[in-house]
DNA sequence: GCAAATAAGTTAATTATTTAACTATTATCT
DNA sequence: AGATAATAGTTAAATAATTAACTTATTTGC
């Protein structure tokens, strides 16, 4: 006859917490709260947080010949992601590619006059959306946070 | 006769920095390296991150009836986006979804014996990899940033 | 000087995410 | 009881991200 184990609750069956663990779920979650946030509020723009992203870094280094390689370094992210991000700004205007006439293999980024315009536009704006993303925190917590995150991400580079 | 103006830097040119700015760029940064460390590690098993997330759910809720709905909550992710998810994840057979009788709107999700057997799987190699994520923060520092991460999110619920 | 290696960018395939629109089922209200 | 509302889930269309495979252009190394 077999016996009906056990739907009963094994205490090994959850992972236990640890200091370590909490704080990687916190990060994970925060980061959440984060984008939940900025979507709309950047939608306002007809923006993604990643294109915004995207061109602050053009606005940064203009001055710069910026090739999309760097531009991929810069955002941490790969290069083919970059390639799809630019089809999408340069088809709404906000950014222009040419290619180098010294290498031919390169084509060098930045913003359109459209693309600095709205950069512009959202900045009015954008250090009251920052705040209120970090209304929790006094300023001296914020600082601290920042501090442990990049001494965290200090640690793998 | 047309001036060349100006390809001279404007220095309003920049967005000013600020403790939120810095922290809000932070937060992001850091969710970035942790999904760096996090993708190949749940490669190994076949998995990855979010699928990894949608397992530890169903198994801490499993003396629920845990209806897809119920799950998104819990991810706090998108409706169709659990859809999604919960197909692959059933195609791997490790969830199982069976309609509610009662109610035949709801579906009930709950592991496999081979999700459950998985995610027992990489619990034993799982503190490792999440020390070595925070390897960079001693234990005090992994609980401020925590507490300073829940502090920032409870403002927002 | 030409073949092989390297580099920049694109395309393809997969996964994850969103909002909007749709289907099917249950609950509500006169 | 029957029309209407609400709820659960799915499908569709868009954006973002990855790795792998490919094309084209330049360098390197004999």
């Amino acid at each position: 006859m077999k016996m009906r184990v056990a739907e009963s609750v094994d205490p090994h069956d959850d992972f236990p917490s640890s200091p370590a663990r909490s704080a990687v779920v916190a990060v994970v979650r925060g980061y959440g709260i984060v984008q939940k946030l900025m979507e709309p509020y950047f939608a306002q723009f007809a923006l993604t947080p990643p294109q915004f992203q995207l061109l602050t870094v053009a606005n940064r280094l203009r001055r710069n010949t910026l090739t999309q390689r760097r531009l991929a370094g810069e955002l941490y992210v790969s290069f083919p992601n970059v390639t799809i991000m630019l089809a999408r700004l340069e088809k709404a205007g906000l950014i222009e590619r040419r290619a180098n006439t010294e290498d031919r293999r390169e084509k060098f980024v930045r913003l359109s006059r459209r693309g600095q315009a709205l950069l512009k536009h959202v900045w009015r704006v954008h250090q009251r959306q920052l705040d209120r993303v970090m209304a929790g925190l006094t300023a001296p917590e914020q600082k601290e946070l920042t501090r442990l995150l990049n001494k965290m991400l200090a640690a793998h580079t």
